[in-house]
DNA sequence: AGCTTTGGGTACCAATCGGTCCGAAAACTT
DNA sequence: AAGTTTTCGGACCGATTGGTACCCAAAGCT
């Protein structure tokens, strides 16, 4: 049932691409950061006019939060669901830093758009920012349940409280993903995230 | 041998307070941020005039040079002096944990005017940016002589090759005046601090 | 008094920001 | 052909940015 010639509305068609709008403006974000792009170069990197992306967006707080709906469910989202996999907790955690070490692309920036928005967080307007709470407040229970469950099964040993690890995981996962945005070398990240995660990964004497 | 009236130097007396200029730009930088204070709201502050800044300092970019110069000299350097005090590991390590996770008063602000301007570096100009290059390659060789001396007194066994040591003391200690000073509870950051620094503090087995 | 020297701040600059007014353009309906 | 409806974007808005031109005030020197 794909819309035919006699489906059309009344008034002039509409040419405004809200798709590929919503592209730039993420990888914009995503690339250059948040602070760095202004809604002006986002309409020249889009080719679209200024009335054009308010109309369809409203202002600037809603398109930074339309582009962080659509990169939670196609980035954030799946990275997340794979915590319910029941696979060993190294594993999974080895999956998690491959991804927050990634190297940028040319497709894909370096980084985590989330993450940025994260660091950004007070300067963001309150769509924004309530959206960016809500999903760390997502992340963090989905770390929490995932280290209950690899303690359930004595994969690993709870080295605090469960909302401290998770929180801490949370953390340091947030930490490498910005040094990575910000430059620096993955391997040196990684082999801070192999000494940040020994106390999950090793069997440690417990201590006061 | 006070400047008598005498000493007077020709032409109109200086009344532009350096000093207590460069206290409220480095008050506002390190309180608000470096991308919240503009050179208009430093001159609303101090109570002068643009054209009086500007002919102190010469542009934006001397100005936070000028105060990250003197931040350094009076905050940042007797914290790293510690580090030659021959106290034991954890002692160091507690009084570096206190630092960072300072909680706000009315005289200092929470968090560090350096981990700022490091989380901004790509923004700074040349002058203030080739300071924090500098400044942090030198605090980074400083924790590596720490670590160094405390494993050669059988004080602590390095987790890892001393520079990635050096370099991860370096990443968590920043990533917690980062969050200090975006407002985390002081608590949580400590324990994380524990969780991170597990790795050095603990006696672990050493794995592959 | 006048001249020189130095420091003071008012008032401006072009660029950019987020956001909007409003008339032209493009389709359908009559 | 003449409306109606809807979308289009050029040109504008006031605010703020980093930075400066310029004129005047305040001192010592002659």
């Amino acid at each position: 049932m794909t819309a035919d010639s006699t489906k059309r509305p009344r008034g002039r068609p509409k040419t405004f691409d809200r798709d590929r709008t919503l592209d730039v403006a993420i990888d914009s974000y995503w690339r250059d950061g948040l602070d760095s792009v202004s809604v002006n170069e986002i309409c020249r990197r889009a080719g679209i006019s200024k009335p054009g992306l308010y109309r369809e967006f409203g202002n600037e707080d809603a398109l930074m939060d339309a582009a962080l709906t659509h990169y939670s469910e196609t980035v954030l989202g799946p990275v997340l669901a794979t915590l319910s996999d029941d696979r060993p907790f190294r594993e999974t955690l080895g999956s998690l830093i491959d991804f927050a070490t990634r190297e940028e692309t040319a497709e894909v920036p370096a980084g985590c758009l989330f993450a940025k928005m994260r660091s950004f967080r007070w300067r963001l307007g309150p769509i924004t920012g309530a959206h960016v709470d809500q999903l760390r407040a997502a992340a963090i229970a989905a770390y929490a349940a995932w280290l209950q469950r690899c303690a359930d099964n004595g994969d690993i040993e709870l080295p605090a409280a469960l909302e401290t690890t998770a929180t801490y995981v949370d953390a340091q996962l947030t930490t490498m993903l910005t040094r990575i945005s910000a430059g620096e070398d993955p391997k040196l990240v990684r082999s801070h995230a192999r000494l940040a995660f020994a106390v999950l990964t090793d069997p440690n004497s417990a201590d006061t």
